[in-house]
DNA sequence: TATTATAAGTGACAACGTGTCACATAGCAA
DNA sequence: TTGCTATGTGACACGTTGTCACTTATAATA
């Protein structure tokens, strides 16, 4: 977390230091950022930096939570949008997930973050989830109300959070694939859907009666 | 890749090396470990180092490749066992892999070499170890072969190959969170278990027809 | 206005890590 | 002995980090 410090700045004072952060982490990784080049970028003095964040991870966790995409809304109307439906509602979700991580003016940011960082995403998604489901949804409803739970396999509420936990790790994971591999938009949104069609429907030919 | 000097050493002076720098990255990442502590560590000059390995990325995809359990031997001998049954075969490749590494002497390495991985690192250290070994089976027999088709909704070869890849991520996915909320091996175990019958029979409760 | 307390800014500095290079040494064949 | 090749070495230049004694700005108060 920042210091009181930053958050006290001026304006211009704190987006000339979170352009100059931009700038060194949308074309390095966190390990190859150097604070000597932020600090050059923004044209604070080194002294300074160490007064607004603790280190380089400090403030690259700050950045991440303010240019994350909120995307608890967009997963919330996009299952009220395909009226519960597991599939269609994950596959509208993931597709303008997917659209968004892609063209964000952030892309290069992203496409870093993606490509370097695993353990801290799952980690930051995961916490993301949990504060949601504990709060409730600005609109007072959770996602998993939204989901119908009447044409899953699902015995508790418990078990539909997993499932829901699971397939927001298969998205990023599919995203970070299509970032490794330069797969497009379309491409990487394919590859999406149909690990999410593997999961709902299964690979394997129905039995005569569900396990 | 090591160079050619580094083969020619005595088994000695590569074993002294090979165990300084498995204490180094027993207990730091690849980004925390460093040179001079390895060298430090092997008794070994600086300058020598630098005649052996490229930099420390080329040491730790040596050591990865070499210590790397070769997962295919493993996986065919499972769905031998059980008889090419999709489900069947993945549960008991996986779990015999995920006791492997978690009861391996090389835990600490394998431990933090999960913690710290991330897509790159994971393919990067991929195409190493393809360079280094061809491709193929010792035995020239392929997993593909030895995999029951007709219980699966697989249409083509291509299909299941991009099956099997993923199940393969969605284990070492598994471990990594495994070693990450510090499960024990049953519980990684089992969460494994899930995701694959997840993936196997779907969540959805059966269609009429499949999709 | 002068005084004083608090907040913010600064860059030199020590400590540490990297990769290189000119040079040293060992082994061996002619 | 000479020469050739492989291997060993550590000082060095360079870059990065986090700190610290010190300076400057801001604002409240007498």
């Amino acid at each position: 977390m920042p210091t009181q410090t930053f958050f006290n700045l001026s304006e211009e004072k704190k987006k000339r230091l979170i352009a100059g952060a931009m700038k060194e982490f949308s074309t390095k990784s966190l390990n190859d950022a150097s604070i000597s080049n932020i600090v050059k970028n923004a044209t604070i003095s080194r002294g300074s930096f160490y007064q607004y964040f603790e280190d380089k991870k400090d403030l690259y966790f700050y950045l991440i939570g303010k240019f994350r995409y909120n995307y608890r809304k967009l997963m919330y109307d996009s299952f009220v949008k395909e009226e519960g439906d597991f599939f269609k509602g994950y596959k509208n979700f993931g597709e303008k997930y997917i659209l968004y991580i892609r063209q964000s003016p952030k892309f290069g940011f992203f496409e870093n973050m993606y490509l370097h960082m695993n353990y801290q995403i799952n980690q930051e998604a995961r916490l993301d989830f949990d504060k949601a489901k504990g709060k409730v949804m600005p609109e007072g409803k959770r996602i998993v109300d939204v989901i119908k739970r009447d044409s899953l396999k699902i015995n508790t509420e418990e078990e539909l959070v997993s499932i829901v936990r699971y397939l927001l790790s298969v998205l990023n994971d599919t995203i970070m694939e299509g970032f490794w591999k330069e797969l497009s938009i379309e491409e990487t949104q394919q590859l999406f859907v149909k690990r999410l069609e593997w999961i709902t429907y299964g690979v394997a030919v129905s039995q005569k009666e569900e396990d």
